[in-house]
DNA sequence: TTTTTTGCAAATACTTTGCATAACG
DNA sequence: CGTTATGCAAAGTATTTGCAAAAAA
C-alpha cells in the first residue's frame, strides 16, 4: 500500500496522542497492534480495506492476524477515530429515487428516509466533483443513534 | 415484510411501464421474477435486504431462488431502477475526519476524496434530521464512473 | 498480578457462479 | 425456435467468534 501522507492538518503525532487518550478513556489498552493499525489508516489516503491494512501492518508486525485488524478497525470506528466508507453488513435497497437522504443507526442498523422540506436544498455539489468523473447518483447518509436505540439504552 | 406503499409520486403502474421499457431497451426479458422483484422494492419503504426481498417475492412465486433475487437486484441497480444503500463488496476505511465527500466509481470500486473549495458549503442538513436521532457523522457519496474507467471503455 | 488483547482456527454470513432446464419473445 | 433467465447446488469472499496463550497496566 502506498502510504502517502494525507492532507490532515494535525500531524500524526497529535493524532496519535488523541488516539491514546481516547483508548485510555475507554479503558482500552494501547497495544502495538492498535497503534500500528491506527497509524496505517491515518496516514493512508487510499481508503484501504481491512485486507490492505492487514498487509501494511504485517510488514512491521509480521504476526498480526486479520481478525485483530477487523476487531481494531471496528473499535477505532466506534471511538470516531476513523470512518467506514459505505456500510458494512449486508446490502439494502431503495426503490425510491426522489432526492432524499438516509439516517442510518449505527447501533441497530436501521435505515430511515429523510425528505427535505419544501424549499430546502438538499445539497450543492462541490465544484471538484465533475473532475472525478460522471456523477450518476448522490447518496447522503447521516449516521448516528436512532430514537429507539436511545430509549432502550 | 410490511409493504406499505411509499410516497413515490408516480404510481406503481407508471413505474412498471418504465421498468418494462428499460428492460426491453437493454434486451432483457420481462419475466415474472423480475417484475415481482421490482415491484417489491418499489413498494417497500423499509430498505429491504436481498433476503427480505426474497421472502416477500417467495409468497407469490414460491419457487424463486435467492440467487435470482441477487442477480435481479444487481441488474435493476444497473438500470437505475433502484439504488443500493451503502456499498456492497468489502468495507473500506478513511482516517481523514475533515468534512469531505467520496466519489465512488461503480465500475471499478475506487474511492476518491473530494474536498470542498474554500467558502463552499458542503451541505445543510435537512431539518427533519434531528427528529430521527443523534447525528454523529455525515457521509456524502457521489456515485458514477471515474475518469479512468471512462477512458478504458 | 490481573485483566484485556491477541493469534489461531474454525464458523458464519453474504454473495456469486456453473450448468442443465424452463420460459420469454 | 432460439436465446436468455431461472433454480439448484456448490464455491467464493468477507467477516466474526471461542478459546488458550501472551502482553499491557
Amino acid at each position: 500500500m502506498n502510504l502517502t501522507v494525507n492532507g490532515q492538518k494535525e500531524e500524526l503525532q497529535k493524532r496519535l496522542t488523541r488516539f491514546e487518550k481516547q483508548c485510555r478513556g475507554k479503558g482500552l489498552r494501547v497495544t502495538q497492534q492498535r497503534r500500528k493499525i491506527f497509524c496505517t489508516v491515518a496516514q493512508s489516503c487510499e481508503h484501504p480495506s481491512a485486507e490492505k491494512v492487514f498487509q501494511a501492518v504485517r510488514r512491521e508486525l509480521p504476526n498480526v492476524s486479520l481478525d485483530t485488524v477487523y476487531r481494531t478497525l471496528a473499535s477505532l470506528e466506534e471511538m470516531d477515530l476513523l470512518m467506514r466508507v459505505g456500510l458494512s453488513s449486508k446490502a439494502r435497497f431503495d426503490g425510491d429515487l426522489r432526492p432524499h437522504c438516509h439516517f442510518v443507526c449505527t447501533r441497530c442498523g436501521e435505515v430511515y428516509d429523510i425528505f427535505p422540506q419544501a424549499g430546502e436544498e438538499l445539497l450543492s455539489l462541490p465544484s471538484a466533483a465533475k473532475e472525478m468523473g460522471e456523477v450518476k447518483q448522490v447518496h447522503l447518509q447521516l449516521r448516528g443513534i436512532c430514537k429507539k436505540c436511545q430509549e432502550r439504552k
